[in-house]
RNA sequence: GGGGACGUGGUGCAGUUGGUUUAGCAUGCCGGACUGUCACUCCGGUGGCCGCGAGUUCGAGUCUCGUCGUCCCCGCCA
């Protein structure tokens, strides 16, 4: 076999000349009747390679060449002529003029286009994904997550961490995520469960001293899937004993610093901005702000005191908020059509209703004039210093709908208006999440981050038992462009505040020890106070490439069903594997 | 668990209110012409039971129901 000297991305006008060999795809084929020019790819670039008239058998040999063939060709560097080069091609001042040429393996008619852009469906792209990944467009994805991974370790390691694998196979955790299952042959009828997170062993080296622990690491979580989420995906973890909320996000800041330098040679500023959680979620009403555009969220609850208009008083009496946000210069151009598409996506978020009010000169025409004093429209304007052609967009209801219907709607408007700019990278911390949420499922409190967070003590002596939902937890999540790039929190290392903690979460003693037994045993033996982080390596990489969909970050992604339509993964198994499992089947599932 | 969009030659799409049809376009593929192309160009050709099943109808790619698949979203995801 004729081996490359040189790959298909680095030849240029130095080496006119050389005597080279190329391996390489065919990725186009020119043949002008004469002279034949094709273009050799590999995953470094493309090289045109001509074959010369006068060679008869070697024409006669690169006629029968298709696309996709794999081949050798050795031939000589020859600098193009002057109104042949080609600028858009790395190595398009050369050409090699091919004086031999091997066949390595000859290739079908490929299913999807690889040589060219084009809409090739995710269906044809994931069943035939390793001809997908031979695009333009996904080697560079996976060859920039390669480098970004690279970055992070080098940062890891230069700063001393330990890179410590955990466990695939390990213990059901009950709280959060649905876990993946794996049968246990040997002792039938038990389980295994595939990590939602390595977080408690990482807790557990903290103990056992490795005071910085990294790891990049897949997780797993059978929930149903989103363009953000797939039941497998990659986590950045990483652990620090002796240090406070300051250290580990500062850590944090200097890991995406010099990521996004190596990476993509932008800039970011340290420190990086911090919000708190309620007021991202009254300005944004998200706990993961797009702040690349204002159009902040606003209580105009007081404008409608004392209001006559019923739907509106009602929700006051039941403590629920009247917010607002201002679309400059939509007045007239929001018809009665989009304004029917815009209260219709806000209902997704269960909003009951969308009130608006259109600035038009000076005519101030609000959707519920009807309904309500021609005051409370004019402290509205008052208050919003509304201007011409301004469309104001109104929300009442209970706080948490107000918040979540609102915000969503905010991103809806920023994206029709085209508000984000594509190029900025606003990366900002929230900080101070709630520690409790209350779970009407289970009907008792559950933690927002996990039970082993540390609550803000001041908070837990105030609000204490009484009003848990008020106690805030020292933990933060670091948000780009309005996806949570990952998060994590100070952990629990005293036993007297995990145990009124436990007790909160209505988890009893036995309930602990069969769950995390392990853990509070652990914690007997000398624990360091500690705290850390956990990155979405997906959802990074994709922010960072411009990708909106973390399947164009991952090399084997599954679809939305959570299947795989190159291996047919999820699949039936042998009975005769199944008895080994001590697993018996439900007709149901049998017959289908 | 729920809502929405889509499914038509290998691939990407069009196909009007159900009927004048032999399901069209682009590209690919095959054959021919062409010595400076780079998504070469030009000429000719091949290729589809319209995802699958049932129903309505004289008649279904088009309407109805079911089913399978893909994508987006709500719920869910500490």
């Amino acid at each position: 076999m004729l081996k490359r000297t040189h790959t298909c991305g680095e030849l240029t006008a130095k080496n006119a000349g050389e005597e080279i060999i190329l391996n390489g795809w065919v990725d186009h084929r020119r043949d002008l009747g004469g002279i034949i020019f094709t273009t050799l790819r590999d995953r470094y670039g493309t090289t045109q390679i001509v074959f010369n008239p006068e060679k008869t058998e070697l024409i006669e040999k690169a006629k029968a060449l298709s696309g996709e063939d794999v081949i050798a060709v050795r031939g000589k560097v020859m600098s193009r002529p002057e109104d042949a080069i080609n600028k858009r091609q790395a190595t398009g001042e050369i050409e090699v003029d091919v004086d031999d040429l091997e066949i390595l393996s000859k290739s079908e008619t490929p299913p999807i286009y690889i040589n060219i852009e084009s809409d090739t469906s995710e269906e044809m792209r994931l069943k035939y994904r390793y001809l997908d990944l031979r695009t333009k467009r996904m080697q560079r994805n996976l060859m920039m997550r390669s480098r970004i991974v690279k970055s992070i370790r080098d940062f890891f390691e230069d700063e001393k961490f330990v890179d410590v694998e955990t466990p695939v196979l390990t213990k059901s955790t009950p709280e959060g995520a649905r876990d993946y299952l794996v049968p246990s042959r040997i002792k039938g009828g038990s389980f295994y469960a595939l990590p939602q997170s390595p977080q408690l062993f990482k807790q557990l080296l903290m103990v056992s001293g490795y005071d910085k622990y990294y790891q990049i690491v897949k997780c797993f979580r059978d929930e149903d899937l989103r363009a953000d989420r797939q039941p497998e995906f990659t986590q950045v973890d990483y652990e620090m004993s002796f240090v406070e909320e300051e250290d580990v996000i500062d850590c944090t800041e200097r890991m995406l610093k010099k990521v996004f330098k190596d990476a993509l040679d932008v800039d970011v500023q340290l420190p990086l901005p911090r919000m708190a959680y309620d007021e991202a979620m009254d300005k944004y009403g998200s706990d993961k702000p797009d702040t690349r555009f204002e159009m902040l969220m606003q209580d105009v609850t007081g404008c409608f005191e004392g209001t006559s208009f019923e739907i509106i008083s009602n929700i006051i009496a039941a403590e629920g908020v009247v917010k607002a946000i201002v679309v400059e210069g939509a007045a007239t151009k929001y018809s009665r059509k989009i304004m029917k598409e815009v209260e219709d996506f806000a209902k997704i978020y269960g909003a009951k209703g969308l009130m608006n009010i259109k600035v038009k000169g000076d005519d101030v025409k609000a959707s519920f004039a009807k309904a309500v004093e021609p005051e409370v429209i004019e402290k509205i304007k008052t208050q919003l210093e509304l201007k011409d052609e301004d469309l104001v967009l109104i929300i009442a209801g209970d706080r948490k709908t107000v918040n979540v219907s609102l915000g969503a709607l905010r991103l809806e408007i920023g994206r029709r208006e085209e508000l984000m700019d594509k190029n900025k990278y606003n990366l900002l911390w929230v900080t101070r999440f709630p520690m409790f949420e209350y779970s009407e499922e289970e009907d008792r409190y559950v933690a927002q981050h996990h039970p082993f967070t540390l609550p803000v003590l001041e908070d837990l002596e105030k609000y204490g038992e009484k009003e848990p939902y008020k106690i805030k937890a020292l933990a933060y999540d670091v948000v780009l462009n309005g996806w949570e790039l990952g998060g994590g929190s100070i952990r629990i290392h005293q036993s007297d505040i995990q145990e009124r903690v436990f007790d909160l979460l209505k988890i009893d003693r036995e309930a602990q020890k069969e769950k995390f037994g392990f853990l509070l045993d652990a914690f007997k033996y000398g624990v360091p106070p500690h705290g850390g982080c956990a990155l979405g390596l997906d959802r990074m990489v994709s922010l960072m490439l411009g990708e909106d969909n973390i399947r164009d970050v991952i090399a084997f992604p599954k679809t939305t069903s959570a299947t795989c339509l190159m291996t047919s993964a999820p699949s039936s198994v042998d009975e005769e594997q199944l008895q080994k499992l001590s697993i018996k089947l439900d007709k149901q599932q049998k017959n289908s």
